[in-house]
DNA sequence: CCGCGCTAGTTGAGGTTGTCAACCATCCGC
DNA sequence: GCGGATGGTTGACAACCTCAACTAGCGCGG
C-alpha cells in the first residue's frame, strides 16, 4: 500500500527533525557544565541520581550505560566537590549508596533547569501545537 | 492567564519526553560504533561530513562544536582507516579539504541507517499521529 | 560449617577525547 | 611587502572509558 510508505516516511522525517532539535541544544548543555565546574559526564551522572533516594553505584552504571569502574571515577569527582556522599548500605556491605548532598541537590536543580529548557524552535509553536505534541509523545511513551 | 501556564507546561513536558526518547536510543548508537570499528566521536565526525562535497576541517570543527586540534586527531583516525582523505584546497593552500572515500560513504550510510532508525515508541504510533508529529516539527523548524 | 561461585566496587594499564598554548604557513588589507 | 588574522598541527595535560585483575562480601549446596 502507498499508505505504508507514506507512514514510514512521516515518522522518519519526524525523528530526524527531533535529532536536529537536540543538536541545537548541545552547546548550551556543554557550557552550563563548565559554568558549574563539572565535566559533561559528571553532569549527567549527577542528573541520573535521585536526591530523594540513595542509589547503589551499580544502578548508576546501568543508568549511564557504562562500566562500573567508570562511575568510580565520576563519583570521586562529585564527592570531591561535596555534591555526593558514599554511604555503606546496611543490607549488604559490598554496595555503596550514593546520597546527594544539599549542595548537590541545588546543582542538580540548576542542571535540570537547563536540560529541560525548551528549545526556541518548540517554544515558538502555537499553544495547540505544543499540546498536540505533548499528547502524541505521551501516547508514544505510554 | 491560566492558559499561559498550561502552555508552558505542555511544551516542557513534550521536550522532556523527547529527552527520554533520545536516551533510549543511546545504547544502540554506541553499539553500532563499536560494530563499525569506530569510536563514537569518529562516528559523529564521519556523519557530519558530506560525501558529495569536500569540507574544510574548520567547518567540521564548527559543526562538532569543538576545537580544531581535536578534529585533527579525529580525522587522523578516519584517514588511517581509509574512510576519509585530506586533500589540499586549490583556492587556499592553508586549508585541507576532507573528501569521503567510497568505503567512507558506505560506512556513513550504515551509520545514518542506525541514527535515523525510528525508536519503537514512535514507530508504534498510529499513522495520523506520526503525520501530525512530523507536521508540528516541520512548523517548529521552519 | 565450609567452600565455591557470584556480585559490588576499586585499581591500574592503555587508548581516546578534549582544551589550551605555541607554532608554522599562508592569506589579505594596507 | 609588512603585519595582523586565519587554518591546521603539535605537545602538554586532564578527563573519560573499557578491560582485566583484584578484594571483600554475599549465599547456596554439601
Amino acid at each position: 500500500m502507498a499508505s505504508t510508505v507514506k507512514h514510514r516516511e512521516a515518522v522518519q522525517e519526524a525523528w530526524s527533525l527531533v535529532g536536529r532539535l537536540f543538536w541545537q541544544m548541545r552547546p548550551r548543555m556543554l557550557s552550563v557544565a563548565g559554568e558549574l565546574g563539572l565535566t559533561p559526564p559528571q553532569m549527567f551522572a549527577l542528573r541520573a541520581l535521585d536526591p530523594e533516594r540513595p542509589v547503589p553505584m551499580r544502578e548508576l552504571a546501568m543508568e549511564l550505560h557504562c562500566d562500573s569502574s567508570n562511575v568510580t571515577g565520576l563519583v570521586d569527582g562529585l564527592e570531591a566537590q561535596g555534591l555526593v556522599e558514599r554511604r555503606p548500605a546496611e543490607h549488604d556491605r559490598r554496595v555503596r549508596m550514593l546520597v546527594v548532598s544539599e549542595r548537590g541537590a541545588q546543582v542538580r536543580r540548576r542542571i535540570n533547569e537547563v536540560v529541560e529548557e525548551v528549545p526556541p524552535a518548540l517554544a515558538s509553536l502555537g499553544v495547540e501545537d505544543q499540546r498536540a505534541l505533548r499528547d502524541i509523545l505521551r501516547r508514544a511513551l505510554q
